[in-house]
DNA sequence: CTCAAGTGAGACACCAGAGTATCATTAGAG
DNA sequence: CTCTAATGATACTCTGGTGTCTCACTTGAG
């Protein structure tokens, strides 16, 4: 239904890497939706026969494995240099939830297929990032951001879970992606309740 | 890894009914962990021949259905009386949340499964659920227990993921299950910032 | 415009899981 | 204890998805 970020397919690249983009791309979107989705459903979306598909991958397990990785690194990405600001806490949040609510999609991915993944080292990937956040919330903690009387395990799975539904929301059209990162800053620290 | 509610498999029931209950109890554990596991693994962890689930449901189809109605079932049953007190907004939400986190395995069930359902009618069990938690979200705004300046679609989407995050970390073994409720409520009103 | 690289379509073998049928074994009601 | 209903094990077919291959068509760089 909704038509994603074609905008960023670049032209200037050669025909094959274009190709692979668009099925790199597509594919994220078709398995983020529904895990299970054949290759030929991710063909159809991508526009391309099923047949190229295994052109560029060698089986259905590689593509998947090349998203997770791909996934990984776009967080890794957004992320570093956040962190070599060496900002406060409370400020590291601002920015972490503003990077990562436009990356739900990998974000999300990355949570979502930890569960099928054999392969030993993307589950590394992923417990990285989970600590990530439980690092995170450890220092909003130290610096009395967060109430110590909370359980760490508790802070990072919601924060983790907000900027999730935060992309989710996002794409269901229900709230404006500009409004997204203040929504999810405020809701975690201030809750619902009116001031 | 973990046992679930043995206790609750009920003795004086015939061999038949206390098959049929194993089956249904251990397959919903092993689909909300991974919704393709097999009926050879929904078999072996329900310590049951393959062949023996089939006695009971006539394809995998009508199990993951039964199991989907069974979940609808038992949430409209936990909520229904909290709704026929006529409480105000902000104790029905207490009643809700209180009811809501120990069945999260069935509200994540439907969640999760309302993708797959091929089935009209299992959708319109999911719609009504996301309802009720919209119909609540809305009567805590009326009544002023959450902000009028937050989106609705926002705090319904957060409510309901608030239930499945803390079902999800008790699960884990992070959180006390008895603490559970009292630290959605809080989080969804106040926000972790300290007092 | 030309033509080679890149692609789509389709036929095929292969496999895993779904679903069926049969039979020997076992649980447990009476 | 007995005997039957229920079960587990096994062997089978069928279906849908994966992965391979070929060939004719299209695209777009030169």
């Amino acid at each position: 239904m909704e038509l994603f970020d074609q905008a960023s397919v670049n032209k200037s690249n050669s025909r094959q890497t274009r190709t692979r983009e668009k099925v790199l791309n597509l594919a994220m979107h078709v398995l983020a939706k529904n895990p299970k989705a054949s290759l030929s459903e991710i063909a159809e979306v991508a526009e391309v026969g099923r047949a190229t598909i295994f052109r560029y991958f060698k089986s259905r397990k590689q593509l998947v494995s090349e998203l997770i990785v791909e996934a990984d690194t776009k967080l890794e990405t957004a992320i570093k240099p956040i962190i070599e600001k060496n900002l406060n806490a409370g400020d590291t949040l601002e920015e972490f939830i503003k990077v990562l609510v436009p990356l739900g999609a990998s974000f999300h991915f990355l949570n979502s297929n930890q569960i099928y993944a054999e392969d030993s080292g993307i589950d590394d990937l992923y417990k990285n990032q989970l600590m990530r956040l439980r690092e995170l919330s450890k220092r909003l903690r130290a610096e009395n951001v967060v109430s110590s009387e909370i359980p760490l395990a508790w802070v990072a799975a919601v924060l983790d879970n907000l900027i999730y539904t935060a992309w989710e929301t996002v794409l269901k059209g229900d709230i404006a992606p500009n409004d997204a990162p203040a929504l999810v800053l405020t809701s975690f620290l201030n809750g619902f309740s009116p001031r």
